[in-house]
DNA sequence: GTTAGCACTCCAACCACGAGAGTGCTAACG
DNA sequence: CGTTAGCACTCTCGTGGTTGGAGTGCTAAC
């Protein structure tokens, strides 16, 4: 044990990390704690199992394996886990014959839907037999561009907008009184006149001026009013939408066989906060990120791990796409999935602003 | 036991009714089978437990009960739940604490917006303690209003359509060539001089003549075509969206504890044709409707059970709002909340299309 | 028709026990 | 000095037997 003690958390030489490696690749395929004997009978290490004990019980004492109980095998911990991405990630790339496979998922799809995230984090789900989750490429911040207002009903209209960046957002308008539509025409072209080209706090200004001209007509008060809301409210939406796709791979994992971690980690992704937050903090980062149970800030997610990499242009549209799984996940396909399907991602959202 | 031979199948006298109706409430409380000792202390019927005991097994024979093993108490079957929801369903409202609760909670959200089916499905879970299901208002089928296109990118455009009851769908559309607004502005224009106020189906049939003609140019071709695509796609979808709240209080209750069963239902929600062809159904009735366990027609659904109710308006906008929960489910209270909320529901289209 | 009493059944919890897996340590080896 | 064989030790897990208790079904009395 005195072996190593000169530099005793300094790089792993190769042999244990070897042995550090094999350990989580049993572990991932098994879900059973591995024993050195095991390791010599599936992967001939060259070495007998006196000396992986050894290893084993060394990587231990450094904190990148654990003991369920005295005679059971060894369980990687988080730190093992991040050793091991760390060491496998920068060279990860997914199997040709995968890559084909996602390509033509893609492929599929109309090429000017918007609903390319849903395909991704539904791609991402059935590559890694775990989750996938992916978020609509959000822009920054975005102007005004076009007014609609439509009647639906005699006393009802429905106000559309686009954004300028092509986004559309619509709601419904109570009416005080009937109009028809030459009428709501005039006052959409009265608007788009004021408003158009402008950013949300630019809109609340001038709204803010027309507020204050007894001279603005009520209805048109009202619609800019409602505008301003709808670009506010779309603004301030941190991530509007996170799509998850085959929750259900993971909920069938031995780990979750008995609910109620599973529970939690629902439960933390219905509130959007927490990847809206997770999100923000990842924009800056550029290529795939990991973060392993412990690792994530919220108790909920203890028992997960993320892989998640953003998609689109820094200063324009940004989403992200990921994967959710168990600590125990096989971190190789998931990284190489994700970094594929974001370059894919980047790739149509370069033809879209090119 | 020949007590009652002479009707073995018709409706139960008072007594046997009540201590089903009992049984049943217990075990929804406990989850645990039933005794009848239970049963005389809880609820002091005025019998013996013996007396108790004949009736249950009369139940038992009759159908209503059931024994998981012969040292057990008893359990309802589907069928005795069946029973149960029938005498209780017609006069069951709900309390009026409750009632202004979740009134209270529709007030918070602005009347136009369009997300009501959102808040229902919410407002549905935190009432029942079960899952709240939703779907928007789908109309029947709808007729083209507005066409917007929008430049986003040099060759890239956002196309708008606007139906007549003031829905939008939106896609993105790749140009072959730069075009400036202006001229976008003067395709939508055409198009709208020549589609708007067609069906889908009208639409089709003119875009095939415009089609033949050469003189159209091919952008304003190429957009109808995409118009004619999005029309189609929206009349297709059955239910396009089925939205679900709440699923984690299903999660923890003790049935779904080994989590296989509630996989199966995840599975079979995320399948939407199902809840498609369950609402679709559903649209001729007028009250609640129950589907208990095994009255399911999916397999996957035999172990819960859905409170169903419709709202909205025949001829024009449908939807669908609900409770999924166990089979062991609080009936009354799901009732009473599917019921009210439907009723709140039918009043904000009212207001809408009024 | 109802009830007290009682024998009977069956589950669930508990305990003891042995097999098996896997370890840690020591001593021998190259 | 690192590696390895050997061995005692520890802990889990599955098995089988036992027991207590809850709850029933039946019978006979009211």
């Amino acid at each position: 044990m005195a072996r190593r003690k000169d530099r005793p958390f300094g790089p792993l030489d190769p042999r244990s990390q070897q042995i550090l490696r094999v350990v989580i690749e049993e572990y991932v395929r098994t879900a059973e704690p591995v024993g050195s004997q095991t390791l010599i009978d599936k992967y001939g290490l060259g070495v007998s199992s006196a000396t992986v004990r050894n290893v084993m019980a060394e990587l231990e004492l450094a904190g990148y394996l654990s003991h369920p109980h005295t005679s059971a095998g060894r369980v990687p911990t988080d730190i093992g886990y991040r050793l091991y991405v760390e060491s496998i990630a920068p060279h990860m790339s997914l199997e040709p014959v995968e890559r084909l496979m996602i390509r033509h998922q893609f492929g599929q799809v109309e090429f000017a839907s918007d609903q390319w995230f849903r395909l991704a984090a539904a791609t991402i789900a059935s590559a890694t037999h775990a989750a996938g989750l992916a978020t609509p490429a959000k822009p920054r911040s975005c102007r005004l561009r076009h007014v609609d207002l439509v009647a639906t009903a005699s006393q009802t209209a429905s106000l559309v907008i686009v954004l300028a960046e092509g986004s559309v957002q619509q709601e419904l308008l109570p009416l005080n009184e009937p109009y028809d539509q030459a009428e709501l025409d005039d006052v959409a072209r009265l608007i788009i006149a004021e408003l158009s080209g402008k950013s949300a706090r630019q809109v609340s200004n001038r709204v803010a001026q027309l507020a204050d001209n007894p001279e603005v007509p009520a209805l048109v008060l009202r619609v800019c009013q409602r505008v301003e809301r709808m670009l506010h409210d779309f603004d301030a939406a941190a991530v509007e939408d996170v799509f998850s796709d085959g929750l259900l791979n993971v909920m069938s994992e031995p780990e979750f066989s008995q609910s109620e971690k599973l529970r939690r980690v629902f439960a933390a992704l219905q509130n959007r906060d927490y990847l809206g937050t997770l999100v923000r903090r990842l924009a800056s980062a550029q290529d795939v990120q990991v973060v392993i149970g412990t690792e994530n800030s919220s108790i909920e997610m203890r028992d997960v791990s993320l892989v998640l990499a953003t998609y689109g242009q820094p200063g324009r549209a940004m989403g992200v796409v990921g994967v959710l799984g168990p600590t125990r996940m096989a971190y190789p396909q998931a990284i190489g999935t994700v970094r594929f399907v974001s370059g894919l991602m980047n790739e149509l959202v370069e033809q879209l602003y090119r």
